[in-house]
DNA sequence: GGAAACCGTTCACCTATGTTAACTAATTAA
DNA sequence: TTAATTAGTTAACATAGGTGAACGGTTTCC
């Protein structure tokens, strides 16, 4: 891919929603690092203060968090066009509650704060734009509380399986367990049943 | 309470971490009506598009989601000074995926989208403070999900009864238990093992 | 002021998921 | 290319929480 067109994607991507200028969007571009990371390279870690948020532009990350006997919750999987990192602690400066890690080779567009909020204030659509964003990240975390709470496993794998196929053809089945907030032998169990039913 | 004094909580509330001339306060406060809610009375009901976002100003109020198997679980208890409704619904025009009931005897002070969006493009103060408590309470969300999953109802119930003690001596039981994620008679179990292990 | 509805508790039994551990398959690194 | 590690499966057993039912104590409301 030339260089030139590496946010080739990020255009096309908020394109979709929102329109701007070239010029907008050159300077929207130009807060970016682009970063590389490799397979289980660590994008931010729990403990440390989050000092980028990052847009994913290929590859995958997972954000979980580990509890006080070590066992690791997936809170979500970032794809293409996700954005990342822990936002409470970006802002407040407060240790991260979560880790994100490449589960693939992956790249993806980091900004710090300050030029994070030097473009929300600079370039309007981009405000509007993550406005959005943020109110949509916030619903999604809402439902999944009640899916948490309302659905069995299995029932949260099948609507799994039918919503987001993708996560389960790509990521390892630990990785989903976890995302699920059971053991890998649990998964593997209803597995087994599901197929043992048809 | 005299009618001009019935926003001064409000006031002391917003103040504790923003400062406001009396001209943007009265601007402010011309958007709410004053609803008072009799006990058990409904503030927005789940499938119904909310069309209202609400502060409270005096009692408390439950927000819960029910789900196809009639199952209800509480998502948060809205004490004085929490604002209640389902945003997503609200901005959205989607329906409400909880509905928020008072508990007590409550008041609300409540704004429609057109009066909210006004106040918020006028009122500088008023867009700040809100959009801090947005995030904030993403914040929260989001800690609740790993709470949620990384504890067990006993740890939950010990960390409510340390943190919020007034959420257990407020509430009854059977609403803590929703809150919980667990059976009314599984809440009653946990506290009798709580009390025999002293 | 009495009937009806609701609330909290207890109990016996049930079920989903966790735990430990052994085994095989797949992936990675030397 | 093999050795080492990691991933997934299975099984036996343990445990937390759900279910249904019964009981007494409170509210609520005609």
């Amino acid at each position: 891919m030339k260089n030139e067109n590496i946010f080739s994607n990020l255009r096309k991507h908020i394109a979709e929603t929102d329109v701007f200028s070239n010029e907008d969007f050159e300077k929207l571009t130009s807060i970016f690092t682009v970063v590389p990371l490799k397979k289980k390279e660590f994008f931010t870690v729990q403990g440390d203060h989050c000092r980028y948020l990052a847009f994913v532009n290929e590859g995958c990350l997972r954000a979980f968090h580990t509890d006080d006997k070590g066992d690791e919750f997936t809170m979500y999987f970032a794809f293409l066009n996700w954005w990342v990192g822990d936002k409470t602690s970006f802002y407040s400066d407060v240790p991260a509650r979560f880790s994100t890690q490449a589960l693939e080779d992956s790249e993806i567009f980091q900004a710090d704060k300050k030029k994070w909020e030097d473009a929300l204030e600079q370039i309007p659509f981009f405000e509007k734009w993550y406005r959005v964003k943020t109110r949509k990240s916030y619903e999604a975390t809402q439902q999944k509380i009640i899916n948490t709470q309302t659905e069995s496993a299995e029932e949260k794998y099948l609507k799994l399986l039918k919503n987001n196929p993708e996560i389960v053809q790509r990521i390892p089945q630990h990785y989903i367990a976890s995302y699920l907030g059971i053991k890998p032998q649990s998964l593997s169990r209803i597995r087994k049943n599901l197929s043992e039913q048809k």
